[in-house]
DNA sequence: ATTGACAGATTGTCTGACAATCGTTAAGTT
DNA sequence: AACTTAACGATTGTCAGACAATCTGTCAAT
């Protein structure tokens, strides 16, 4: 058996075109591609992307619900904004689902949720500088995923897609008014030593400045 | 102009193919014609709600989304189903989204929050002991929706059908176990009174009482 | 100026077909 | 007899092309 304890091999699942299309399409979002509020209608996708109307179709109905596309039935597609409102109430949700995963994983002393947290930052700090901005970007939120993934909660689970699509473009509006990758190392820092130091006050006070105070800082800049 | 104070008109929306077949899928969940758990295939479905693959295949994936059904890549599709620690989640999840509304709306003075829950709460109460089980499952899911969406958050909506659709389910567990309308009834009453009072302390414990507490009752009778 | 009809654009839905993948069963080999 | 391999049926994934339904805007008619 190969059971080695470094190179965990993962699963290998082979990827749907949909699936692919779903990629190509965020990609295009976090690259600048395809631009935030960008009008696109369902031939324009398929025809560039080389797949057929049923195919966008379904990717299309996917980040629909995942808040990146907005689709308005016989009108047309288009991509999501936030304007400073989104961003504050996405900065509330976060601080919520952030204080809710906090208390269990303290609450549940057996389970392996700071570990998991532990190794979701060694993993951020691997990728937060490489020179390709859609991993960047896809780094970050796959860090924020690791977070609440700690809960092992599959009904957090299904909330996450949702989660990751919001941010996803709040995170290139971000990109477009402040670039600043010290600062924002540093506070993801602060913010899972926080965590991982147990003291639930401490985490409180620095989960509430990662997410709402950044955010009302992104907004002041934003104006 | 027609600004009239009670009866504002709602829109009307044509509701598409693929909307009706959710719907008539989530109504034969709620009644017990589709049970929790039970597999099926997209010809079943498509045959026996009388459209195509295609349009069978939309809805599929937009319940799957919500976590009503669960898809495996060539092998079928099965009705989703909760055990305790997905009922114990779900209820801690909702708990934690309580307190982030019921936080918002005490400090956003000027609003009508509380003025929706009234509101919502007498739909409720008219609707709680409707004859059809579907009507009264929805009742439910939208009481606390509207608790939600009184936040007045875009981030928030992207949210709730998936939630809505775990709670779908919650619910028909629910209610294989405990039928008990004059205590659901009590609970719910007190919850919102709580929230009205405006006492945040108060709403807390009333909010923990109704989703984890009730959870724990529910879990200890499904033994 | 308001209304009504028409045309173009876009999405919604259908039919039918073929390709890709999974689980299982049967055949073949050692 | 135990194991590997090959073929099969079932189901989903994807495609092409066509038609219907709906929205928007324009232009004539009252």
């Amino acid at each position: 058996m190969t059971t080695d304890s470094k190179a965990s091999l993962s699963p290998v699942r082979s990827i749907s075109r949909k699936e692919s299309v779903v990629q190509e399409i965020k990609r295009g979002i976090a690259v600048g591609a395809i631009k935030l509020g960008q009008k696109l209608t369902e031939l324009e996708l398929a025809d560039s992307l080389g797949v057929s109307r049923p195919t966008i179709r379904e990717a299309i109905q996917q980040l629909t619900r995942e808040g990146i596309l907005i689709q308005v039935p016989y009108k047309g597609i288009e991509v999501a904004d936030v304007d400073a409102k989104d961003i504050m109430d996405l900065a509330i949700l976060r601080e919520a689902l952030d204080l809710m995963t906090v208390q269990q994983i303290y609450a549940d002393k057996d389970g392996d949720g700071l570990q998991q947290i532990r190794e979701a930052w060694e993993e951020f700090e691997e990728l937060e500088n490489h020179p390709d901005p859609l991993i960047r970007s896809q780094a970050h939120t796959e860090f924020h995923r690791a977070i609440w993934s700690a809960t092992n909660s599959q009904v957090v689970e299904n909330l996450l897609p949702v989660i990751e699509g919001l941010m996803t473009i709040a995170l290139v509006r971000d990109n477009l008014v402040r670039q600043d990758p010290v600062r924002d190392h540093s506070i993801h820092e602060k913010y899972v030593a926080a965590i991982l130091s147990g003291n639930f006050e401490k985490a409180k006070k620095e989960i509430h400045n990662t997410t709402v105070a950044s955010a009302q800082e992104l907004i002041s800049l934003m104006k």
